[in-house]
DNA sequence: TGTACATCAGTGAACGCGCGTTCACTGATGTAC
DNA sequence: TGTACATCAGTGAACGCGCGTTCACTGATGTAC
């Protein structure tokens, strides 16, 4: 029982760690990241983040799960499977992007260039599927339900049809390739427009930018077959 | 004349230094860039280095207009303006790609995550609109001769459409309003995609990364009005 | 209830490291007369 | 042609810094009997 009081304890101090290691992200940047920076702003002696964390790797690998986590819980509470097609994408992307604008440096964390020497392990990748796996879950619901319009699909020609092909069934997912190319297209055109957003590239032009993106979302919901209401 | 000379010397001395940079850029990244390691890496001292960058953010500066200017004069290259409008844009577009894939490093120093604690001087704004230069006139030439084709475009509403309309005046564009949003779309998804390769995003998924660009920039020629062949 | 022992969070000093930048200097090269 | 001077690339030592990580330790808390 008492055992139980430690265990809980130490976890709550590895969550505030975790919560002041988000904040010093959210300041400098995961490149600048340092253990002894943490420490310092927990009121510890650096040395005593080595009770809970075995590495500053391994702090990292807590803040990209966190992300990745994060991130998909806001994306799938965002997706009401009642609702239209075009309406849970359009609802999926823009959570995405809110996500991103509210936590830019966990987004960059995770989106943006890799950190240099830090080797993402394992345990990353499940959290990281989180998002593409609403998104696919949209178009297949849509597929099921005849709900798709695709216009001017051409065929998909040799290797990359049949990669695709194969990539549906690993997924176990209903969608014909055609479709799914289109799918993994505008899945990073989505991830690509919101990191040219937070990463200063649409800087000096005076655009409505949550407006810029509803419009290129719209156009993707077109290009994947999403018929508008 | 023979100050000349020793200009010269000083200029070759500061390529060298700029090449061992970007060298020194390609195996640590752009957070990781040290004066020291690029002296080292040419037999220098590392205080001889500051008779010819005054300091690190100088030579990120150097670097970032160097890569801007690289990738610059590619695309422009790559636009061959006699060739029908589609053609002209994928292979624009394969130009970008291209050039990402063989420099990975600069291409993150510039589109990726911002280095932290460093801010770009405006020396570095204008190298950085070559690309979307060449981009806007592919369109506006095609809006020139007629030979647009958007399909499914609804007239922009309110701000946005105002936005954008005074955005074409500020830069001379002779594109419309309805257009040139899809322009700026298609623009930041195309990047979208290269970061997405670049940065491991696709990783994991078997297939041939060409081919699926090539689908996808199709897909966005199509969006913005340039008819295929 | 009391005592001996185990656990483990947190301390504080120390390690070796690489960094950006400064500074007084040497020595080669070019210039002026 | 020769001499006094200026320029400036490169040297080497030093500065102060912050980092990740290790280690022997203290002291509080809980457990077994």
């Amino acid at each position: 029982m008492v055992q139980q009081a430690k265990q809980r304890a130490h976890a709550e101090v590895l969550d505030a760690i975790t919560d002041a290691a988000r904040n010093e992200l959210a300041e400098v940047g995961a490149a600048a990241l340092s253990l002894r920076k943490v420490a310092r702003s927990l009121g510890m002696v650096s040395s005593a983040i080595y009770r809970y964390v075995g590495s500053r790797d391994e702090l990292l690998t807590l803040l990209i799960v966190r992300a990745y986590d994060d991130l998909g819980t806001t994306v799938e509470q965002a997706d009401s499977p009642d609702d239209r097609p075009f309406r849970r994408w359009v609802a999926a992307a823009s959570a995405v992007r809110e996500w991103a604008v509210a936590n830019p440096h966990e987004y960059a964390l995770v989106y943006g260039s890799p950190v240099p020497g830090y080797a993402a392990p394992q345990d990353t990748v499940e959290p990281g599927t989180r998002v593409s796996t609403v998104l696919a879950r949209i178009v297949s619901d849509a597929v099921g339900s005849n709900d798709m319009q695709l216009t001017g699909a051409t065929a998909l020609e040799g290797l990359l049809g049949q990669q695709v092909e194969s990539l549906a069934v690993n997924l176990g997912l209903d969608i014909p390739p055609a479709i799914l190319v289109r799918l993994i297209t505008a899945w990073s055109q989505l991830f690509g427009l919101v990191s040219f957003e937070l990463f200063g590239q649409l800087q000096g032009m005076e655009v409505d930018r949550e407006a810029l993106f509803l419009e290129a979302v719209t156009g993707m919901a077109g290009y994947i077959g999403l018929p508008d209401d």
